[in-house]
Order: structure tokens, then sequence, then C-alpha cells
DNA sequence: TTACATACGGAGACTGCCTCCGTTTACTCC
DNA sequence: GGAGTAAACGGAGGCAGTCTCCGTATGTAA
């Protein structure tokens, strides 16, 4: 007898799971913070017993809901750097970052929910975001084309605000300005 | 008889609103957007009817704790305006600007719970915000150090995601690289 | 097919925001 | 100074949202 078990969830569980995640995902960015789990949970047809088992509180499914979409952005980083020159990569990759938010495919409003702030949410999709950062600007820097002092959470800080500002009229003119000053501001021979 | 008569608020009313308000700063600082209104409420010793009558919604009482801090933000920008060059005055302001988020002098983490997000809640402070800045930024124009195209809201939106990444480690020394990437990116010249 | 671990659903405890209204208090006018 | 009144106060309680508990149902392994 193995001393742990390990069994894999029932089917009908994982199946719950992941058509819970779905629905979630809508209702967030409809509502935004708004949303109520009770009302997730009646969407998705499940008591709130149900909802809770899967994710034992709100929080923690904003956080799965979340991680989920950070996790295809990361993926877009890779391939950008297989695909372009360093820092056109690097572009290339922050104005994707805007484009998700851009387009709803972040649920920007209930992020705002999270116990901590964004902050602790990020907690978790920090690697993932960091790794996407810091590998651009790594090549970015190996090319000769940024400073070599250029730390990817500086980058990270300033988008970070893009997130945020989205109520500001001509959000997205001034989050592609940003990129470049970023960018230009990165540069080696920049003051 | 006068057409609106406008009495002046009375006495006791205005002790209370100005006692509320400075508990009310206490308590967010302390315990973030889990404070809750009974709580402060209690904490101030009046009844919650007394609470919501001077601020008749939770957001309108954080607005009003948040605004308080702003404006003396605000007015720090006229002062570096008189006493050094346009530039130094710019970079010296976002320093500041960070510093009071450093000391906690901002409710950083409550203003997350505000509805909307914090888009909605600069709303109300983005005058004051939005003219700091851009006096500050016009005389960096002016005098020929920064680029005629600078966009003062540019730099308000990289600032703000300085507001929501103060729980990762090294916070500090990151957004005061920031400043100087901003500052840098934005030179006459930069590429 | 049986047995049981696993998962489900929903009633309801608890807490937080906010309202309503009877009571109290500061200000005004004589 | 005292009476009258508008303004302000306090707190009981309505309503809604998060989360728990536990009896019931169901998938899975033997």
């Amino acid at each position: 007898m193995p001393a742990t078990v390990e069994r894999r969830p029932r089917a009908d569980a994982q199946r719950n799971r992941e058509h819970i995640l779905g629905i979630a995902k809508e209702v967030f960015t409809r509502d935004g913070e708004a949303a109520s789990m009770d009302d997730i949970a009646r969407r998705a047809r499940v008591g709130p017993g149900t909802l809770y088992r899967h994710f034992p509180t709100r929080d923690a499914l904003i956080e799965a809901v979340y991680r989920n979409e950070v996790e295809k952005l990361a993926a877009a980083a890779e391939r950008f750097a297989g695909e372009m020159p360093p820092v056109e990569a690097l572009r290339a990759w922050m104005l994707l970052f805007i484009d998700h938010v851009a387009g709803k495919m972040l649920i920007l409003p209930a992020m705002n929910a999270v116990a901590g702030g964004t902050a602790r949410l990020m907690e978790g999709a920090r690697p993932l975001i960091h790794g996407a950062f810091a590998g651009s600007v790594q090549r970015a820097m190996a090319s000769g084309d940024l400073r070599s002092e250029t730390n990817p959470d500086d980058f990270v800080r300033a988008l970070v605000g893009v997130f945020y500002t989205t109520a500001m009229p001509g959000w997205e003119a001034s989050a592609r300005r940003l990129v470049e000053i970023l960018i230009a501001g990165s540069r080696k021979g920049a003051a």
C-alpha cells in the first residue's frame, strides 16, 4: 500500500471545474468586480458548495481565471523571440499585452477586488510575466540594443499602470507611446 | 428672503466630519480594503447613520480621504517649479510621489476597492494630478529639454503602475529607475 | 454489483453596506 | 436667557454577498 495514493479526480469534478472556470471568465469580464460568487454558481448550474470546493475563496477563483490568461500571454513571448530581432520582439510583446487589455481579454476590474491588491494577485503570475519579460529584455541587452543595467521589473511596473488606467480617455494611444518611451529610455546611449 | 440660504454647517457636524476623515485615513492605512464602514464608525465613536450622512457611500469616503492626500502632492509641484530647473522639478516631483507611496501616506490597498477600479477613483483627483504633471512637463518642454510631443498622461500611467506594485521586492529602487527611464526616453534626441 | 470515497446542492450562519426614523442638540430669533 | 426649529445624531434592522455544513447522490474500483 503506497504512502500517498493520489487518485485522479472524478470525471464529473474535472468537468465541473473547467465549466465553472469558463463561466467565471465570462461573468467577470462582463460584470467586473461586482460579479457575485452565488451568481456565478447559478449561471454555471452548480450549488455554491460545489463552486467553493473547487475554488475555496473568491480570490482563488479570480486568481485561477487570471492565471489562465496570463499563461497565454507568456507563451507569445517565446514565439516572438524566434520570429524577430530582440528589440522588435520586446516591443511586439508589450503591444500584445496592451491589445489583450484593450480586447477585454483580461478581467481588469475584477482584479481590483483581490485582497492585498494586484500585487498579491500577481504573486502567482509573477514568475510567468517576469519570465516572459526577462527573456525579451535579456536578448535585447545581449544584442547590444539596451543598456546592460536594464531591469525587466521596471517595465512591468509601467505596464501594470496601463492596466489601471483604461478608463482614462485615449489610454490606448498613450499606452503605445509609453512603450516607445520605455524602449528609447533604455537604449544604449540614452541620456 | 434670499433664494438660496446656504446656512453654514453646524459646528458639531463640521467637527465630526473632520474627525471621521482622520480616523478613516488611519484605518484604511492599516487595514486596507478590508476596513469596514461599521468599524470606522465604531472607532470614530459615531453611529453608522452619522458616518453615512457625511459620506453617503464607502467609495465617497475613500475618495475624500484620497483627495485630501492628493491635494498635498499637487501643491508640491508648484513649489518645486519655483525652486529648480524644469527637468529637475519634474524628477523631484515624481520621486516625491514615490516617497508618498513608500511612506504609506496614500491609502494604497483601499483604493482597489473603489467601484470601477482606480480609474473611477482617479476621476475626481485627475484634474489635480494632471495639472501638476502637465505644468511640470510643459515647463520641461518649453525649456527645450523634453521632446515637444511629450504627453504628461504617459507619465501618469507609468506612475500608477508603481502604485500597484509595492508588494514586489525592491519596488522602490525599481520605481526610481523608472523615473530616470521616463525622463531619458522623453528627452530631445532620444531614439 | 456492491461498497465507499468523492462530489454535489442548498439551507443558513455570519458579516458588511446602507436606510429609516425616533431622539437629541446646536443655532436663531425674540 | 428661553423657546422653537432645522440640523444632526445613533442604532436597530433590511438586504445582499461570502462561505460552511451536512445529508444526498454519483462515479469508480474491486
